[in-house]
Parts: structure tokens; C-alpha cells; sequence
DNA sequence: GTTAGCACTCGTGTGTTTCGAGTGCTAAAT
DNA sequence: ATTTAGCACTCGAAACACACGAGTGCTAAC
């Protein structure tokens, strides 16, 4: 439906908005090498793609600038999958995520969302480990006064949970201590999505058996394990995005940077993602704060499954291209890295 | 020095650009209840006043506008320490610390920090409860792998502090428990800041008496025992200050929203303050991008002894009177609550 | 010592003009 | 039947002029 010379100009103008963040004019799209028409001829494409919802005009006397559906055209038809094009450099700072030595999860993912945002010169916004894809390894309950205890819940990742908990003026010591040794007898190894449902059936059961005031155990425990606990959020680069043009305004700024501490929507956001690579452009983000950015995640993986998600926060005249290729080979050069990581823990 | 009139003036000025945010001229100085002189006699003391360092005009034909040495003066001289006047709703703000009933330590000093922020309207920073001046209460190992274990540190303040470290392939694992067994026995009640010096001294002697690998043992523990380990900094309404008319400009903006992520840089800033309140007007605060901010730091204490720090950081035209009168009622509510949670620790 | 009076300053707001990049249309060229 | 040259037209941005008025500093009178 659009002819080749109309994809053409549409490229060109995209391409040339994306660097300059300016209306961009027949006259300079006629100029580039690639284009042998004459401004006129392009005026005429250039209508013909207002009309169909390609172009806007800020005003009558400017050139043209992409509409949103002119981003997502180009990202579904125009960008052609193979030219990525790292460089060598930027290869080389994602490749460092090996090279240091790190052996808390939590810091190469920090990392990660360091080298995402600095290459980009975007907001990256990473997704931690899916707590609930990991599974019990210990837990521990230790007092620090004659109510209270932390109850501490570790995970096969070395993720650790904690929970400061009151204890039931009835219960021992000795009691509270047959109690952990029976959770960890019957729980190591459970998935924590599964943990709750299995407290409250199996559990219980065997519990009854043992301790006299199992019930008060059972209502602490239901304490500890939170149900809405759910992966930890990392950002970097929060104020790369205010270098942009387009957001040099303070109530805009304002917004965004609310948005970013209402950790619960950007969890969603990035949980309704598909696996796989998403694009968001403009307003199919859902949250009107984040109506002129474009959101591109990718997700990673242990050992295939689903682990987290990484993402980048820029403008919709987003670097594509590049934004695409880095994100790619991080989710990738992540995903290698943990399985490495946790693949021994497999084999265990 | 200043003479009875030039104080009057002085202080109408800065009240007035802490309301308006507008250069303050001798007419609406006159117009005042409690001035009873004529714009002209207001004028020269207007000028004697700048000529002193304390009044600056933006421009000629503008009217005057505080300097930071006067908001020193004001802090100093004129803010008498009675009129602080809370409104009964602010103290009731303030006192559902007390009624939640919060049982983890970081969600009170959280909450604390929302309130800080909500009640003033600008943007309140909290240092977390110092984990140097709690003492061990667990020192745990778990094994996720082979080859690799999470240590886990409970404060008896319920803290919890984790790391994850490699274990050597020499040790055994009876060889492991029993070395946590004589951490245990050694290291509790310890205050975390001895516990490196400890470990590396009477602890090291015990440890050879009963183990066959007990340097690599005491490598793994310094591992875990982080010498930088600081308190945590918890913020509220980060963009509050947006709403200033001091901040319009991106830049500024974009500045000290970097400065909020530079945790080293705050905690170092907080940390100086002396105990009590603290209140560092512009370029007193040592921070560039802070240069046109005041930040007010009150401190709060378990049992009487220092434990962190609660901040408003807002534009050098803040609410003095109204700031600090929240922040000695928040800390001292804090102090309250904070003993009284573990008094009970210390009585045991 | 205080104040009225007045000339002066200077930023802000407004209206005018100019400039030029860019457009759309028409007619000529290919 | 396209494509292009030519041209009148649009409109924002920048430059300029001008008036306004809030505010000042100084001087002289009270």
C-alpha cells in the first residue's frame, strides 16, 4: 500500500528526527545520498503520508515529524533484524558483566542496569530474578527479644527474605525450635509460590502431630510469608532521560519521576510483557506519563526459564536500532552468565 | 549591631520571599501591621541591609531578596524556639507512627519519611538506624551449592545483613557447622563495628584449636563482614522540590536528582551533622548542586544514644519555623517508639 | 531622624516587522 | 503519467521598539 519511494522518505525522515529531534523539511530529505527525487516529488509523498497517519506537522511552515504509527511501522517493517552493528567497544562493556567477579545476584543485575544505561545514555529499568521461579532452601527463625523473631526465609539463589514476626506468649523454645526443624524437613526444595498452600495443608498436619500450639505457629508463619512479594525493581540513569529535547519541561519531569517510585505500576508494566523482546511506542504503554516514551525489554533466563526482564525508558524518537541490538545481546550475555551461575546448583 | 528597625525589616523581608518567592520591595514592607515607617525610611535601611551582606537585589529596579548569610541570622537570632506552632492535624500526622503497628524496623523509619514529606512538602531524606552501633545476635551459613553459601547476620535490632560467599573446597561440612557453632558462642552480643578485630584476634586463636582449616575460614568470614557497610537512605517525595519556582530549570534539576542517587555523597553529608538539630543554609551544605537548598537534620536515639538522622532538604526560602518544629517533634516520636519497641531487648 | 517628592533604572509585556524555512498548487518538462 | 520547477503563501522565531510600572536612590523639607 505505500510505494517504495514513500517507505523511502518515511525511513528517511524517521531516521533524521531520530538524530536531530527536528521537523524535518523535503528540502533535507531530497539531499540525502539515497534519495534522487526532488523536494516537490517529496512533497507530494509526504501529504500523501499525513493523510494516511505517518507524518504530523507541528504547524503549517514546518517540516514533518513520525507520528507514533510511523514508529511502529518502522520497527515492524523497516528495521531489518540483522544490522545491529555493536561496536566492538560496547561489546566489550556488556562482556565485563563476565569478567568481574561477582557473586551476588543482586549486584549483576545492578550492574547490568549500570551498563544498559550508560551505553544507551536512556533510563534503564531492570527486572530482578523471579523470586517465586526459585525455590526454599532454609528457614530460620531467630529471636532478638522474648516476643519477637526474625524469620528469615533463604532461597536456592541466595536470595533472602526477611520478617520480623511476634511470637505467641505460649510457645517454648524448645518448641520453636522442633518448629523450624520440621519446616526445613518438610519444605527445602518447595517453590515459594507453592509455600503458603502447602503450610496451610500438608503442613499443618504433621505439625499438629508434634507441637502443642501449632496453630499459633501456623498463624506467625502465615505472617512471614508475603504474598505480594515480588521482584525487586533497579533503575540507572533516572536523569539520562532529562537530556532529551522533548523533556525539558518541569511538570513532565515531575510526572515521570513520580512514576518511577510507584514501583507497583512499573512492576506491572514490565510483567505484562511477553517473553521475548516487546516494543512499546507512545501511548501503548498505558501509564499518560510515559506518553512520548518508547519502552523496549527483553527478557532473560536460567536454564531456559523465564527469570526477569531488562528494559530501556526513552523517548519515542528512540535510537531503535541500536537500543534493539544491546538489548538483545545483554538479555542474552545475562542469561549465559546466571545459568553459569546456577547451573551447578542444578546438578546438585 | 543592627538596629531595632533593620531587624523588623529584615525579618518582614524573609518572611515575606519565604510566602511570595518574589523580591520583596520597601512598599510592601510598609504596608505591614507591625512597620510603621514610610517606604522611604524603609529604604535606606533596606540599603544599609545590603550593604551588611544581607539583603541582595536581583536587579536595580527590583526589590530585595535574603541572602544566605541572612537565613543564618534569621536561624540564629530571630526564629525564637517557642512559637513553633504544629496544628493539631500535623500532630496527629505525626502520632499514627504510634498507632500503626509496624513490627520492622525499616517500615517505621519509611513511614517516617513520608510523613516528613507529605507534612512539609518537601523532600525529606531519613538515615537508617546505625547497624554499627547494633550488636550480633545470629550469625548463619546456608549452602545454595557446592561451593557456595549465603552468611547471614541478624542485628538484635532485627536487621538483617547478607552476603554470599565461596567456600573453599577443603572444608567439610560438620567442619562448617561447627565452625558457625563457635562464631555463634564467641561473636554473640558483639557490636558489629568490634566484630572484624574480634574475629581476627580471640576468635582466630579458638578457631585453630578446633579446626583444620581455620584460616580459610576466617578469609570466608572477612569476606562477609563488609567494613563499608552503612546505613541505608530512605527518601520521600524525591520530586516535591520540583514544585518550587527556585527549580524550574532542568539542569538544576537533573543535578540534584543525580546527587539523590550518589548514596556515598548524602550519607557522607548526613553522617557529619552533628547530634541534635543541624541546619546548613546554601553553600554550607558543601554540595554544589545543593547550593541553593537548605537542609535541616534532626537526630533520633534508642535509649538516649544516637542511632540516625532525619532530614528535609527544601530551597534556602523554606519554612524554617514550621520544618523545624516537625523534625524535633518526628525525632523525638521516633526516639519514643523506636526505645520503646527495644527496650524490652535490653531488659532481657 | 524621618518622610515626601522625584528622577532614574530596568525587567516585563506587547505590538510590529523581518526573515526564512517549509508548504501546496499549478504548469511545464520528461 | 510522472516528475519537477516556479511561485505565492503560511507561520514561527528572532529582532526591535515602546510603554508600563515596580522599585530604587537621592535631596530637600518636615
Amino acid at each position: 500500500m505505500l510505494s517504495e519511494r514513500q517507505l523511502l522518505i518515511l525511513e528517511a525522515i524517521i531516521d533524521d528526527y531520530i538524530r536531530f529531534a527536528e521537523p524535518v523539511g523535503s528540502r533535507s530529505v531530497s539531499k540525502r545520498r539515497d534519495v534522487k527525487f526532488s523536494p516537490a516529488t517529496i512533497r507530494n509523498d509526504m501529504a500523501d503520508l499525513e493523510e494516511l497517519g505517518f507524518l504530523e506537522k507541528p504547524h503549517s511552515s514546518a517540516g514533518r515529524i513520525p507520528s507514533q504509527k510511523a514508529y511502529r511501522y518502522y520497527v515492524d517493517h523497516l528495521l531489518a533484524p540483522k544490522d545491529v552493528g555493536l561496536s566492538r567497544h560496547e561489546i566489550a562493556d556488556i562482556d565485563q558483566l563476565f569478567t568481574k567477579k561477582f557473586n551476588e545476584l543482586e549486584k549483576v543485575i545492578q550492574h547490568s542496569a549500570n551498563i544498559l544505561s550508560d551505553l544507551t545514555r536512556y533510563t534503564s529499568i531492570v527486572l530482578g530474578p523471579a523470586v517465586f521461579s526459585s525455590s526454599l532452601q532454609q528457614i530460620q527463625l531467630v529471636p532478638i527479644s522474648p516476643d519477637t523473631a526474625v524469620a528469615i526465609i533463604v532461597t536456592d539463589t541466595g536470595h533472602v527474605e526477611k520478617q520480623t514476626v511476634s511470637i505467641p506468649e505460649v510457645i517454648q523454645t524448645t518448641e520453636l525450635e522442633k518448629f523450624v526443624k520440621i519446616l526445613n524437613d518438610r519444605l527445602r526444595h518447595v517453590p515459594l509460590i507453592q509455600l503458603q498452600e502447602k503450610i496451610n495443608t500438608e503442613v499443618r498436619y504433621v505439625l499438629r502431630e508434634y507441637l502443642d500450639h501449632y496453630e499459633e505457629m501456623i498463624g506467625m508463619l502465615n505472617e512471614t510469608i508475603n504474598p505480594e512479594l515480588h521482584e525487586q525493581i533497579y533503575y540507572s540513569g533516572k536523569t539520562n532521560i532529562l537530556a532529551q529535547p522533548e523533556f525539558r519541561d518541569v511538570d513532565r519531569i515531575r510526572e515521570m519521576m513520580n512514576m518511577f517510585e510507584e514501583e507497583s505500576l512499573i512492576y506491572r508494566l514490565f510483567r505484562s510483557q511477553n517473553h521475548g523482546m516487546t516494543i512499546r511506542i507512545g501511548e501503548e504503554n498505558d501509564l499518560e506519563p510515559f506518553d512520548q516514551c518508547t519502552i523496549i525489554t527483553a527478557s532473560y533466563s536460567i536454564d531456559g526459564k523465564h527469570m526477569g526482564t531488562v528494559g530501556i525508558l526513552g523517548p519515542t524518537r528512540m535510537e531503535y536500532r541500536r537500543v534493539i541490538g544491546i538489548l538483545d545481546y545483554i538479555s542474552k550475555d545475562l542469561s549465559k552468565l546466571l545459568t553459569n551461575l546456577y547451573q551447578r546448583k542444578n546438578e546438585w
